[in-house]
Order: C-alpha cells, then structure tokens, then sequence
DNA sequence: TAACATTGGTTTCAATTGTAACCACTGCCA
DNA sequence: TGGCAGTGGTTACAATTGAAACCAATGTTA
C-alpha cells in the first residue's frame, strides 16, 4: 500500500518518461502548503475549542493585544487577510465580548476596536498556550537553525510578495 | 497608518504589560501561513485560468503523473488531503477527460487512476510552469539556504506530524 | 454461509470563504 | 454648498470545504 518515493515510475517505459516528472513531495509550495496546515489545524484545535475561536478570530485578537485601538483596516493591513474575513472575526468576537468598539469621533466610518476584560483574559491564557506549540516546533531545531530559518522565510516571502505586486511571472 | 512593529505598546504601562505579548509577526505558524497562501494562490492562478483546474485537482494530476494506477485511497495517503476533497477532485477530472478510471476486477470496490492522453499533454505543460514558479522562488536563496530549508522542512514536518498522531501537546 | 466489522468511495448538509455590490461618511474641488 | 471620487465597513450570494451519514463490496468469524 505505501509507495515508495524513490522509485521514478513503476511501468516500463519509465526511463525516457521521468525525466520532467514533477516531484510534489519535494515541491516547495506543496510542502510549504502541507505543513502550514499541519501546524495551524493543531494549535487551532487546542485553543477553538476552549475559547470558541476561529483562526482569524484568534489574529484578530493576537494584533489588538499587541497594538491597541487599531480600526478594521488597520488590522487588514497588519495581518493580510481579507477585510471581509476581518469584518467577520470582529463581529463574532464582539458576539463574544472579547473585544469592543468604539465609534471615532473624528472619522465617523471609522471604528476603533480594543481587546475587553474577558478578551485580554481569554488573549493571555492563549498566548503561552501557542508559545508552547511554538518552543515545540522550535526545538526540532537547533539555534543556528531557526536563525537561518528565519531569514529565509523572510526571502521567500518578498520573493512571494513580488509576484502579486507586479503580477505573477509571464 | 502603517504600524511600527517594533514598538511594544503604544499606551502608558506598556513596560510591564509587553512580557509575554505574541508577536504575531515572528510566529512561525502565522509566517507558514501567509507565505504557503500567497504562494500557492499565485501558482494556482497561473495554471488555474489556463486548464481549468483547482488546487487539489492539479495535486491528484502531479501525483498520478508521477505514479500511475493508484486509487482514491492510494492517493489521500500521497497528499495528504482529505478523501472527500480526493473525490471530487477525480470527479471533476474525470468530467475534464483529464483522468481515466477503471475497476481493478480483483477488488470491484477500487477503482484504478490514470492520467488520460489529453490529462498528460495538460500536466506536461503545466510542469514546467510549476517549476518555473519554485525556480523563481528558489533563486531568492543560496544553494546553502536551499540545502538548509529542506532540512529544516523536514524537521518541522516531522514534529508536526507526531502532534497529529500521539495527540497534540497535553 | 449468515452475521458483522472493515474498506473504498460518494452524497448530503452545514459551515466557511471569496467576490462583488452596497451603504454611510469624508474630503476635495468647482 | 453641491456634486463626486475615495474610504471604512457590511451584506448578499455563490463557490469551496468539512463532518458525518451513507452505499456497495470485501473479509472475518462462528
């Protein structure tokens, strides 16, 4: 049943064919995608069920306690995720009461949205939680590791980000 | 608007309070995620408008290509992804004439898969397009940070893995 | 060989997500 | 000040996804 990953092709004509096969298992975007999810679908888990949180309501509030009194675009600026999904994980969170919002006298559009009580509560109950999934994943790798790590993410995102500023590759 | 990362808290006390704050920006899940999204949105648009195909279908196509006559099951163990989401995929492949399937007569519940003629013309155009992609990316990094990110994948996709398995963190 | 558990795969239904249209307010310029 | 483009945010609707129920074939045990 388990197939072995080394082996090119398991039909004849194998030889000539493989030569431009596409190797998924070591295809950087599959590989990124796979374990991205991996890592997200288990710390969700972890704290959606104890805090009935979405993941981009747990963004939402991971932003606002680190920077406060931040409106609904500010956040889309801050985390890249969609205004509309933004606009969601406001009101489920409001729902909730983790957090509030306040109208802008200023700029009457503009609603500025701050973590409440119960949410910095619920916010710093999580945190160590996720720093613990975090340290985990850290671990498997060594000091200089997770420095390299860290500035190659860093490529690879501007790179990434390239390609949706001036449009994909030709 | 735009936010200074650096700074911890932009009210009074924020000296004590930034102790254990997240910061959402140097999380490594939150960092996988945006990076996987923003690169497999970009790949996908490029063959997607092209062949009509969705991510999960283009995946079912990449690993047929590479292994032929697997069935559904065979090929949720390859990827990793959901039966369900297998099962459509095949389906709408099937409806693009991009795949073939056939009844394996030892075991009339599994159904053997295949690219089809017109499904292997499709995957070898769209190979070179997908490398194109990872090439582009790739060429952000040195050989050593190549060397140094396909380990570290390893290792990360090896620790998230056990999570899945054991049960995640107590 | 009758019953029942297991496996391969599909369908159904609800929840989540993305796109586009939209409303309310502001800022600008004639 | 009146019109109009731009911005902040929400709503509506369609497409995608996921969980669970389901059907059909096989394997297993008595």
């Amino acid at each position: 049943m388990t197939i072995d990953n080394n082996a090119p092709h398991s039909n004849a004509e194998s030889l000539e064919v493989a030569r431009d096969d596409l190797r998924l298992e070591k295809f950087l975007p599959y590989r990124l995608s796979v374990l991205s999810n991996r890592v997200s679908n288990a710390i969700a888990q972890a704290y959606g069920a104890r805090f009935d949180l979405t993941i981009p309501a747990w963004r939402v509030m991971a932003i606002l306690g680190r920077f406060p009194d931040l409106s609904a675009a500010e956040l889309v600026e801050q985390t890249a995720m969609d205004k509309v999904a933004i606009s969601r994980a406001v009101s489920s969170l409001l729902k909730n009461d983790y957090i509030t919002r306040s109208e802008d006298p200023a700029d009457r559009r503009r609603q500025v949205l701050n973590l409440s009580e119960l949410g910095r509560d619920v916010y710093e109950r999580i945190v160590p939680l996720a720093q613990q999934y975090e340290n985990d994943l850290m671990g498997s790798l060594s000091a200089e590791e997770r420095q390299q790590l860290d500035s190659i993410i860093e490529k690879l995102m501007d790179r990434a980000q390239a390609w949706a500023e001036r449009g994909l590759i030709d």
